[in-house]
DNA sequence: GAGAGCTGTGAATCTGGGG
DNA sequence: GCCCCAGATTCACAGCTCT
């Protein structure tokens, strides 16, 4: 499912001719259509209570600054567009207020609504949403494959973003959610609330006239995937009141779901009917048939002391006993005033270039030496799961 | 780690005798302390500008209604405690500006919070946050590896907690982070925003009389090792107004840190107590983790020619032997007519607006062409600063 | 053609000390 | 406060070139 449009027929005219629960007849104007404008003066002309489900990915707020370069000096692209701009904390509550309170009135009273953003403005966004009446549901925490790293070495990478999911009132009991479709997604487990994806690239993002990306923020059409496959139903209507470059339009069109989208810039709106139209909807066949991938889990050094298999001061030795080495606090090894990572230690008492260090250095705690190695697939028996 | 009383050895009389940076006469009688009371009231009575680090796990505000059981009927035990009950969330909000604020001001200028959170609480905390003037840092997710299962089918499994991170400021730029030992911890890796860990079980988990957990929301050591290793150091006063059972407390003294726990309950602070005495403190080699670079004696580009390592009149060139460089005596380079520093020249070769010149120039007078950074380091290891 | 190697880039609140 | 400048700082992919 990583691009759609690669794998889209013919065109279309008419963007939904087989989705089913909505006949032509009764077919409204707005339904399966990118409109121009403000949201909330657009949700405004909508009927209340007309919509199953809310996927919104509003401004986050970033409050950037200077510029920032990497390591070899070439400039980060960030998001330094007129519309993320806000003056205050107070006007961006303000404005989210009102885009929060219209989602409200259009929702069906068993609608949802999801909404995506970073620690920059979730917080506001959350609690807005609380103040408000929404009942939060879940909060799913996006964790990125492959995230833009810290180029300065100042904080953790920032590594995730964060998406509310909420129903429109506590007493709200029969919202959507296809518990057995997003089990059986995932493997038979209960699906979490952590989901690993990768983010946009590749032939999935959509670039202007001269290749550069169209939109600073367009989201993987996984995402919205796992979205809409666990809080709506095939002829539900799906509204995004911040349709950017049409992911949500076009995951639901490919999944039998009607969307609304809403957005303020034309060009972005022209791209995103280009792209929705080139869609093929899915056969139920095909939207059954879609499993995540799964990987090892990656287990630090580090994780082998906080388990407490080993304790910062500990020794470690090779396998004969020629080199030995200081276990320290931060998981790094000490040789002889030396540091670093039991690979890095390893290749240093060895003169080469890389050493693994989980099948070269060994412990001798429990009686004769085994390799770390050991201790790292006791972590991994006892988290005893994947991805 | 799992169980820092089971490695402990006899238990010591006073709870931090060999603490650095602290001498005995001069230590505050509520170091290394659990105190009795309520936090607001307790922290009015601290010295502002007094503590490092804060690390708070408030109540959650959880809003159950009724009981929850499993598929088998069994009841699953909930936290249902009094002090986890507000009216309201502006009852909520109340409490935790008034908690927030009274941390602020014993916050050094420099100093940073940890507070830990669910989705029932976290927005609110976030938001009062950042009105209150804190500049989060980065939003942490603990994936848990083992979360209690969703037995309802009704919504996600709730498999993760949020943890912000902030400086007291947003002009608090000196704050402490460990980027080097996380990054070593993490296996050479930078250290992301989402931990995998598991949730706080075993002989690590505190029983009452009958064998019953003792409370309801004990946080695993590990979490506590890896907030602690990244933000304070050896010697810093971490302070943790929901003390609970004591977590933050021993793992602080496991690392040579200082701590300051307030509890409400006296049950808990004994608890706390009894747990924090029994924990043996890491020697200082264990404690030692990877010193940054920034930290390193500045060595200039001069005092390689005056060891005679390099003579003016060498040629310097990049990796790739694109560019040639002259050094000329008093350590300065020469491109074509113009001269510089090494960062200069470097930068200026490349038509970019800055450069690190000591990875960027090589020699190839003993060979192969390898960074004159080699150079410094053999200074810096004749000076016996390495390590 | 396969594979190694080089280059570019992503919602980013991203330096610090001395004069 | 400002200005200057030394010098520290990146992970996972996609897509391209070169052998």
């Amino acid at each position: 499912m990583s691009n759609l449009r690669q794998r889209a027929a013919a065109p279309s005219r008419s963007l939904s001719p087989t989705l089913p629960g909505t006949p032509g007849l009764d077919h409204p104007a707005h339904l399966d259509q990118i409109l121009v404008g403000d949201c909330v003066a657009m949700m405004e002309r909508l009927p209340a209570g007309s919509v199953d489900a809310i996927f919104a990915d509003p401004p986050y707020n970033l409050q950037l600054e200077g510029g920032l370069t990497r390591p070899d000096q070439s400039k980060v692209d960030a998001v330094d567009d007129d519309w993320d701009k806000f003056d205050s904390f107070e006007a961006y509550d303000a404005f989210t207020r009102a885009w929060l309170i219209a989602c409200r009135r259009v929702l069906k009273p068993n609608g949802t609504i999801w909404v995506i953003g970073s620690y920059h403005n979730i917080f506001r966004v959350g609690t807005i949403l609380q103040d408000l009446g929404y009942w939060v549901l879940n909060d799913i925490v996006w964790r990125k494959a492959n995230p833009m790293p810290n180029f300065r070495g100042k904080r953790f990478t920032n590594a995730h973003e964060t998406m509310i999911w909420a129903s429109r009132s506590q007493d709200a009991k029969s919202y959507t959610f296809n518990y057995e479709a997003m089990k059986a997604f995932n493997d038979d487990l209960q699906m979490r609330s952590d989901w690993l994806l990768p983010i946009c690239t590749g032939s999935e993002r959509l670039k202007d006239g001269e290749g550069a990306k169209l939109h600073p923020t367009q989201k993987p059409e996984a995402l919205l995937y796992r979205v809409l496959l666990s809080s709506t139903n095939p002829g539900d209507v799906v509204l995004d009141p911040f349709s950017g470059t049409g992911t949500t339009a076009a995951v639901a069109r490919m999944m039998g779901r009607h969307f609304v989208g809403i957005e303020r810039d034309p060009a972005y709106a022209e791209a995103a009917r280009k792209r929705i139209a080139a869609v093929t909807p899915a056969s139920a066949e095909g939207l059954a048939s879609q499993r995540p991938k799964r990987a090892e889990p990656r287990i630090p050094f580090g994780a082998v002391l906080e388990a407490g298999l080993l304790t910062p001061g500990d020794e470690l030795t090779d396998a004969k006993g020629r080199h030995k080495a200081l276990v320290r606090a931060d998981g790094t090894l000490e040789v002889a005033g030396t540091t670093g990572s039991i690979h890095k230690i390893g290749a240093h008492v060895q003169g080469l270039d890389a050493c693994n260090g989980w099948t070269f250095w060994h412990t001798q705690k429990d009686g004769a030496p085994r390799p770390i190695d050991d201790l790292r697939a006791r972590i991994r028996e006892g988290l005893g799961l994947a991805s």
